[in-house]
DNA sequence: TCAAAAGTGTTCGTCCTACACCCATGA
DNA sequence: TCATGGGTGTAGGACGAACACTTTTGA
């Protein structure tokens, strides 16, 4: 590659950044979108995102793109994860397009607004997340699988917390990405037996849900990898 | 993204593919590498790739590149798997570059030949994979882990190994990749016991080694994920 | 008859699953 | 005192690790 300053270097090539950002809202799972104010596709919804800049690299332009058109700028707790490059031929209709995809997750989730090119942007629950622009259904997917797998031998559900969370809302956090129940005795001991999961806040204690006992307090902790892995339940398991 | 015919898409961005290509020789994982004949880093060894065309995907590219670059070209069972897109400025001394890559497996191995834009292709074994031109050190270690870790959850294993093939050579493949080494008898009782991982060829049976009991032969069965996982031993799984 | 490689059996511990049960709080 | 959510205990089963053992081949 690179051999030389030949005609292939200078193929009108765009490159550009799409988020999937992810939150959780009231038990559901929501993505960020933001309405077109340009052409094409011009007030249909889509995956903020936008041109790198001479200078950046796609991790950087992502986090600029995302604060230029939805707002959200010096997010704490953001983990952004490049998911993959979308480089078909035709995806754009105008140009070539290559597009470097990161899947997002945030955990509280500030109001967005529209900025730069997007006329709006909006909370969304991601199953009520229409047609989108370009392939940006297929983008939404892809992140979407990519975070459940994740979830399954990483700590990347913390990502979806806030700074101090309970058991119980990380047991949520899983539930929903999952869509399905897990056994809460069962999800407690495994999570604490994986070292640097989570890890207790001394004192503290709060109470979730208006009633019942207060639960403790836990902070993410410094292990990315969960050894052993946190599968999810029935898919093609045992049913041979 | 994509609001409108600025500047920004026009600016002078090069897409570029990397492929790490990896085989089994003699037991010993070897990577598939380039000489480079061109400024810059002419005369170094690096993964082979090249620019995209204006009507071509990443993995069509991928495809070309690997064909022009190393004679590799129409290789049956060749495993194609995005693997990242590097992006950071500067990768490239000359201009901005950004780079799609791919780690490619490859059963048996057969040998390339320099071609196009590079001086000479060849198989070097990994840990003799020197310093490589660009990041392609990076990529290549990237390439290494990835393939590693999907080992443990997918049926990948089965694109280092020729279209029939035994247990025993199968669980090399693991030994070799992992750096472990594997109890046969519970290796094989793993493998068996999920459905559409390897299936048997009836009449089938091959001397392996020269010595011992000729083994059953088996094919690459149709599933793609592994449930449960095929966890590799140690890491810092018990030693809390 | 020995070495080498494939294949089978068995034991033992660990982890996962499932539930039953107790605790603390607000209404 | 009841509903609600947090937290603990435990019996049973499935799975994995370790290793002994048998089988089949070439030398």
């Amino acid at each position: 590659m690179l051999q030389g300053y030949d005609k292939y270097a200078h193929e009108p090539f765009a490159v550009t950044v799409d988020l999937a950002v992810l939150t959780l809202r009231e038990g559901a799972l929501h993505v960020l979108l933001v309405e077109r104010g340009q052409e094409p596709y011009r007030g249909h919804w889509a995956l903020p995102g936008g041109f790198l800049h001479p200078d950046e690299s796609a991790e950087t332009a992502a986090r600029r793109e995302l604060a230029e058109e939805t707002g959200l700028a010096d997010v704490s707790g953001l983990h952004l994860e490049q998911l993959r490059t979308y480089s078909e031929p035709g995806r754009d209709p105008r140009m070539r397009v290559v597009s470097v995809a990161f899947a997002a997750l945030l955990p509280d989730a500030p109001e967005p607004h529209g900025g730069g090119d997007a006329a709006e942007a909006r909370w969304v629950p991601y199953d009520k997340a229409g047609p989108l622009a370009f392939d940006h259904d297929r983008i939404l997917a892809d992140a979407h699988e990519r975070v459940g797998a994740k979830f399954e031998y990483t700590c990347l559900a913390t990502a979806f917390c806030p700074p101090e969370f309970t058991l119980g809302e990380l047991q949520q956090v899983y539930e929903t990405v999952w869509g399905t129940a897990l056994d809460r005795p069962n999800f407690r001991r495994k999570v604490l037996a994986t070292p640097g999961f989570v890890e207790a806040v001394p004192g503290a204690a709060r109470l979730t849900g208006g009633r019942g006992k207060p639960a403790a307090v836990y902070r993410a902790g410094t292990a990315t990898a969960l050894h052993p892995p946190l599968l999810r339940p029935s898919r093609e398991g045992r049913p041979a």
